[in-house]
RNA sequence: GCCGGGGUGGCGGAAUGGUAGACGCGGCGGUCUCAAACACCGUUGGCAGCGAUGUCGUGCGGGUUCGAGUCCCGCCCCCGGCACCA
């Protein structure tokens, strides 16, 4: 064997030994656990891996190998997802097909991730775009659009004008499109959607029940927003002022001029209704237009130009911060119903038409916005709420969920939270209103005008219903075609192709296909069940398959998946529990999030006449500039890894210069798991080292290695070098074993590091005794299989060392034992009034009284306690002494 | 503004309320070498001291405790997310 870290001496032979072997298929023994490690479905992009993303691999690698030598079944699957706009976009910008263009980039996604040795079962592999796999996405969107899940109605929508589709809010950040970065459009056109909303409450409380970072909880809940509020109706009347003149009457019938008038508000805080100085309803809000008919012309004219400005602003300008609040005077007039009072209504573009009712009851005293609002147009401010007990009003305006009632007619001196209840109660018997919970969570815009999608399994007769294609004619495939450029029309490339649009309905009669195709996040949305039954070409899966792996136990990815893929996978899951086809709620039991890797990145400032872009914070140069440049002109940022910064460090080039194995044991090695790094290669060094050591120790102790001592350790007689030997060992397996459960994996690099420097120091005895020479078997064997998830090319390196045959994945993972673990001599820290000032080594167990005693006579000690009292002495078994004196 | 996560040596970081800085990188000194690289050995928080040792030290200010990086209160700063959601 080896007795120096040269990867490329032995790396490559174990790869394809493993390969020979086919070591990594999922192997399923009755009666034993199971284990679901996933790591999230990657889009194979053309500029491949990079050190960043083995970020995530690695350690779900490691944890997948640690499980499986601990006897579990390992589910450890890996696939692409292949459809959607980045794979599309990519292929125009290079005139090729999208689908032999996903087929080679996969590829070299597959050889990266062998190169650094992830034990993924390819057998089980596929991409979205496969037909044997949309075809079941298309059956599950039958499945959604039967149980009224799935539907196309006329909706506001974001249109994307650079991608030149659709898309669903949650791809809208700030106005713009998270991809292209384009300014969203409002397009009212009919689409897809699948409707998540009905599922908000659960999709919030199962929350509770699963392990995920607090953050992407949180992320989510906040997502949904949930809120809890009453919603009532509030009648209108025109002011007199305003009321448009009798002889304009015209050609209005009076039925509609009599008709009463009336809209609903929603609002989470009923308790300030005392507090109402005015309404604001939505520019876009219905009432508007009866409105309009009953005003002066004068009134009319300045609703219709608001209302018109409105329309023309975009979402980023309408939502920008801190923009002044606007608004107009409707010249009607809302009656609060508990007070009967008359109060103006107005309308502004404050208030969103897409949330509650559109409509607000407004109250300036304890809402920053009504306030400004008010400050505006000069309305009243009325205090309604007081903080319990305080003589003096807080500057309004102020928000207070505890305090009582003032000017609240015979609720003053009431509890907000007893007000809220009380007057919820008042609506409800009066019939005026009810208790009601909003979501902020829309419907999931599902349809995209894009070609390189899963087709929608639906055709339409020549009246335009909807009916799904049967499921033997299951998949609808998507047409292969030169050209698939998008149209820009609002209609997909697809809605050109007759050959694929022309079709006959159930009827026989002539019909015409759905066009538009799925957006990427649906073929996303179940592939995790897939992988439990990938060759079932009956059913997506078998429900035998589904309830033996699920749910995934361990799944890993980045933060930024936090609302779209993981809601919406979610919301899948929970719907093919409901049709029973699914035994879980959940699907992702433990979620964990990678931190990003960053490159060193060179800037320089910006010279007379350059202009820099949004958020941009110098210009990008290359490494050469970089050099090129005086030192002083060029700004370093560490800026996360991506082909267009050209600070990418490849899988490919770190294990040519350093090995596979030390890159991975540097990945986990680096940082905390979750947290960000700045990337060095340098950092490979020290890995590289560890292994070097490694394997010289075990060339150099595999002459005293004896195979059979699991039979004969514990009957051999122990002396005090073999108990030393078995300490560190039995200590190692213990907190590798557990920091690898807890993704602690520095910590778990550090101790392998650790145990192997207390090896190194302890050293082979010349003259060794059988309990010693038993001993270093035991520490040898356990180390090379502690080794093996993270550096397994190594790990079985020494194992055939030795002279076991077979792979480190295939042994059994070591047994710790505490007794064996547990010190026999302690340290005892002792304190003079919490100040360290001496520390003595005492047998382990010793009594109390030993250890204060033995403090308390320590010179260090005494020398701390010279004409002081000794007013009490704390004893923490097996850790310290504090003496107390004064 | 709101929500979430963080601030520990030159750097990455470790530490169930109990010896702060494990482990590694880098630095320094040495061995090997004609020399360098590699490797190996030693050393490495600041200040004072030849040294034993003393003293300061986990963003800042308070508090609880025999004892606080860790718990509580009030701030500051950094990162991520949301942002007129009534």
């Amino acid at each position: 064997m080896l007795d120096r870290y040269l990867p490329a001496d032995f790396e490559p032979q174990w790869r394809a030994r493993w390969k020979e072997a086919d070591l990594f298929l999922t192997q399923i023994e009755p009666g034993r656990p199971k284990f679901y490690g996933l790591d999230f479905f990657p889009y194979p992009s053309g500029a491949g891996l990079s050190v960043g993303h083995c970020r995530n691999y690695v350690p779900t690698d490691a944890i997948c190998r640690m499980k499986r030598m601990q006897g579990f079944n390992v589910l450890h699957p890996m696939g692409f997802d292949a459809f959607g706009l980045p794979a599309e976009n990519e292929a125009i910008k290079r005139q090729r097909h999208p689908s032999e263009m996903i087929e080679e980039y996969a590829a070299n996604y597959r050889s990266q991730m062998d190169l650094i040795g992830i034990s993924y079962d390819w057998s089980r592999s596929f991409k979205s775009s496969d037909p044997d796999y949309y075809k079941w996405t298309q059956w599950i969107f039958k499945l959604l659009y039967e149980r009224g899940l799935a539907e196309r109605r006329m909706a506001a929508v974001n249109w994307d004008p650079v991608d030149m589709t659709v898309l669903a809010d949650e791809e809208v950040i700030a106005g713009r499109a998270e991809r292209s970065g384009a300014l969203v459009e409002k397009k009212y056109i009919p689409q897809w959607f699948f409707r998540i909303t009905d599922y908000a409450q659960r999709l919030l409380d199962d929350l509770d029940d699963i392990d995920w970072p607090e953050g992407i909880k949180q992320m989510q809940r906040n997502w949904i927003g949930r809120s809890e509020g009453v919603e009532f109706e509030m009648e209108v009347v025109i002011d007199p002022e305003s009321i448009r003149p009798k002889e304009d009457d015209g050609d209005l019938e009076i039925e509609v001029l009599e008709k009463p008038l009336k809209f609903r508000v929603f609002t989470t805080r009923i308790d300030t209704i005392f507090g109402v100085t005015f309404c604001v309803l939505a520019p876009e809000h219905p009432v508007v237009d009866q409105i309009l008919k009953r005003v002066n012309s004068q009134r009319k004219t300045e609703i219709d130009a608001y209302r018109q400005a409105a329309r023309e602003m975009s979402d980023i300008d309408r939502q920008a911060v801190g923009r002044e609040k606007s608004g107009v005077r409707t010249g009607a007039l809302a009656i609060n119903p508990l007070t009967n009072e008359a109060v103006p209504v107005f309308i502004a573009d404050y208030v969103l038409m897409g949330y509650g009712t559109g409509a607000i009851m407004a109250v300036p005293g304890h809402d920053d916005r009504d306030f400004e609002f008010a400050e505006k147009y000069d309305l009243d401010v009325r205090p309604v709420i007081a903080p319990e007990g305080a003589d003096e009003l807080p500057d309004l305006p102020f928000s207070l969920k505890e305090g009582v009632l003032i000017n609240s007619g015979d609720f003053d001196g009431c509890s907000v939270a007893d007000a809220q209840a009380e007057l919820g109660q008042w609506f409800e018997t009066n019939e005026i209103g009810e208790r009601k919970v909003n979501f902020k969570l829309r419907d999931w815009l599902i349809s995209r005008q894009r070609y390189w999608g899963c087709p929608i399994p639906i055709v339409y007769d020549k009246e335009g219903h909807a009916e799904t294609v049967p499921d033997d004619a299951l998949p609808v495939l998507l047409p292969d075609v030169e050209s698939y450029e998008p149209s820009g029309d609002g209609t997909s490339p697809l809605a050109h192709m007759e050959e694929f649009v022309n079709v006959t309905t159930r009827d026989g009669n002539l019909g015409r296909r759905e066009t538009d195709t799925l957006g990427g996040f649906a073929c996303s949305s179940w592939y995790f069940l897939r992988f439990c039954d990938p060759f079932n070409e009956d059913k997506p899966f078998s429900p035998e398959s589904v309830a033996e792996w699920m749910p995934v136990d361990c799944y890993v990815g980045g933060a930024e998946h936090a609302v779209m893929h993981l809601l919406y996978a979610r919301f899948w899951t929970k719907v093919l529990y409901d049709a029973g086809l699914v035994s879980v709620k959940e699907p992702f039991q433990r979620l964990k999030n990678q931190g990003q890797v960053l490159g060193h990145t060179p800037y320089r400032a910006p010279r007379e006449g350059e202009k820099l872009g949004v958020g941009e914070e110098g210009i990008l140069i290359s490494y050469q500039e970089a050099e090129v440049l005086p030192a002083e002109d060029v700004i370093w940022r560490w800026v996360r890894m991506s082909k267009s910064k050209g600070n990418v460090v490849t899988p490919n080039e770190a294990v040519e210069q350093y090995g596979a194995d030390a890159l991975r044991l540097h990945e986990l090695f680096v940082a905390p798991f979750d947290q960000s790094v700045n990337w060095t290669n340098e950092g490979m060094n020290g890995t590289a080292r560890f292994l070097s050591r490694s394997l010289k120790w075990v060339s150099d102790g595999r002459n005293h290695f004896e195979s059979e001592w699991s039979n004969r350790i514990d009957s051999a007689p122990a002396d005090e070098r073999s108990k030393r030997i078995r300490r560190v060992t039995h200590q190692l397996i213990a907190k590798a074993e557990s920091d690898i459960d807890r993704f602690s994996f520095n910590t778990y690099v550090a101790a392998m590091m650790t145990a192997l420097n207390s090896y190194a120091e302890l050293g082979f005895a010349e003259q060794m005794s059988d309990a010693e020479r038993l001993a270093w078997s035991e520490a040898l064997e356990s180390f090379t299989l502690v080794l093996s998830p993270g550096a397994p090319h190594t790990a079985d390196e020494m194992w055939e060392g030795l002279g076991h045959f077979g792979f480190t994945l295939e042994a059994t993972w070591p047994q710790s034992n505490a007794s064996l673990a547990a010190d026999d001599q302690i340290t005892v820290a002792v304190q003079v009034n919490g100040k360290l000032r001496d520390t003595i080594a005492m047998p382990a167990g010793a009594p109390k009284e030993d250890m204060e005693e033995a403090a308390l006579a320590s010179e260090k000690v005494q020398s701390h306690l010279s004409g002081v009292t000794i007013r009490k002495v704390i004893v923490v078994p097996g850790k310290l002494v504090n003496v107390v004196a004064s």
